[in-house]
DNA sequence: ACGAAAATCACCCGAAAGTATGAAAGCCAA
DNA sequence: TTGGCTTTCATACTTTCGGGTGATTTTCGT
């Protein structure tokens, strides 16, 4: 709710610039219709900024779905928009390769240079997302999904 | 892009009448000061309706995916030669080839109707006779030997 | 420069996996 | 029938995995 705040003093103090303008210039070498036509379009921009800022934008959930035909070809290349959609970081996915491979955590952790609670830590996030829940079957459904050979 | 034409001619209506009403009390009654402000007023909250109005509700689109399993070539045939090569009994077989659909020990042990004492035996002397140390690599050996699919 | 996301690491705990050893029962062929 | 193989099961022990939590640091985009 600072944002409220903030938003009311940009307010005031707009109003106080235009109305020490006024007495300067604006009464004098304009008409009051002009001056307050510009108040009118600064405020209209300020109101839908605000309206903007300020209102939370409704999320319509729209579920679209993407079929992932494994291709037994021969070169294998990754897939980055399974990538993308299931949130797998880089790391997460050279540790997957390597899991892939059939390495246990201690011989990633060795291979990646990085302690075995990484790889840890790694894993269990990749298992989440892969939506499995044991290594094995994380290697099926990436290979199902063309994130890994 | 109606909507904008629409606005913009309301905006233009609301002005003439607030310079109309101007003339009749408002510049009598009030100080330009007052005026001002009301007007700022309107046009603040006409431009935050505006920018909700205008703005494109936020379509969050959650893409899931399926994964197609392909299976456009081969039916897959177990390569009973290599069975016989190594030792690997009928049991040990299909315990193979549950482990290679991720299942538990637990779960092979429920399917297969027997303990899980006994499964881990069985895949013991699977991991001893493919010389792997992890069920993980078994799949992989066991894949690449064409005794599971 | 700031905040969000990613990467790193640690600790605890329980579950799963794997090793070792032993043993009983059934099958099958020499 | 005897010896070899398979299948079954158990008990005990060690290692690996995975969940949960929290913390620090890096990286990166705005």
């Amino acid at each position: 709710m600072k944002k409220l705040l903030l938003y009311g003093t940009i307010l005031a103090l707009l109003t106080i610039l235009l109305q020490l303008a006024e007495y300067r210039f604006l009464v004098i070498d304009h008409t009051v219709e002009l001056y307050v036509g510009i108040v009118a379009l600064i405020f209209v921009v300020l109101g839908v900024v605000m309206g903007k800022k300020l209102t939370t934008p409704k999320e319509v959930v729209v579920e679209k779905l993407i079929s992932v035909s494994s291709n037994p070809s021969l070169p294998f290349l990754v897939n980055e928009m399974v990538l993308d959609k299931l949130g797998i970081s880089k790391r997460e996915h050279e540790i997957l390769l390597l899991i892939a491979e059939g390495m246990s955590n201690q011989e990633i952790a060795d291979k990646s240079f990085v302690s075995i609670n990484t790889v840890k830590t790694h894993v269990s996030n990749i298992l989440v997302k892969l939506d499995v829940k044991r290594r094995v079957q994380a290697i099926q459904k990436a290979r199902e999904l063309g994130i890994v050979p």
